[in-house]
DNA sequence: GACAGTGTACTACGGCACATAGTACACTAC
DNA sequence: GTAGTGTACTATGTGCCGTAGTACACTGTC
């Protein structure tokens, strides 16, 4: 990924979704899409903080939480690269909460009174959105 | 619906989601499934308070919203009723809102890695889970 | 060795949403 | 009148989140 200053992505501050998760997810796509590729070096945690506006230990906290689920690493003193995303083992309960987050915003569908077809066919135009998704 | 000092649903303290708004999904899943028809007396702020041992200000505030949303509706001094399903019109933002957690949740199945075909296949089998669904 | 840059840990503070607690009032059915 | 109902209001406590500031150990470069 090529970078000078510029921002890799944009923080809502009204959103009700918690900055930290923000950046999570926003570090997630541009992983799992592979704009950010193994091996290369993810923005420190004072340099992403100055860039987003963000205090550093919020962006910390999101550099944890990517650590711990395996999506980057982190060499003391060196900084944090990406990991290949080969390593990103989904574990079990994190497929079952996808699973479940799906069943949720589903139901929500359910609930607008909108049919089973017009589900299907709301829920085919978000998956076909992912282009590269094979 | 038939109904004596049962609990109509459960509710989750642990859960992230906040209790009034679990009382709120849970009484449209039993309006649009049928489960309570128009009509129908809602169980009172008090009694169902006391049902599921919150606090009666947390049942009202999931009331309100259920109102606002054409659900249900109320009759003052006499109680709270099920609205007829037609009533509840969706509303563009609502569709709008679903999609968008619909569109968070599957962006959620691809960051674990999983394929396009398994995301298909998962789907399917949560939509299928409502076999009343038309 | 000195220095800059890095990750990491910790405490402290304020804001906000949520749930609770208690009270009060107007209405309806009996 | 009484009981049951919806509704409104204030106050309180709690937990999460983000911010602010400080501190320390490590690495690479000079």
């Amino acid at each position: 990924m090529k970078e000078g200053a510029e921002v890799m992505f944009e923080i809502d501050v009204k959103s009700r979704k918690p900055i930290s998760e923000q950046i999570v997810d926003n570090f997630k796509e541009l992983i799992v899409s592979g704009v950010m590729v193994a091996g290369e070096k993810v923005p420190s945690v004072r340099e992403m903080a100055a860039r987003l506006t963000v205090n550093p230990n919020t962006v910390q906290k999101a550099y944890r939480t990517l650590e711990q689920q395996g999506y980057i690493y982190t060499s003391a003193g060196r900084g944090t690269f990406v990991e290949s995303p080969e390593a990103v083992e989904a574990q079990p309960q994190d497929i079952e909460q996808a699973r479940s987050e799906v069943r949720e915003a589903i139901s929500k569908l359910y609930y607008l009174g909108i049919s089973k077809k017009e589900a299907e066919k709301t829920i085919k135009e978000l998956l076909d959105e992912r282009g590269d998704w094979k």
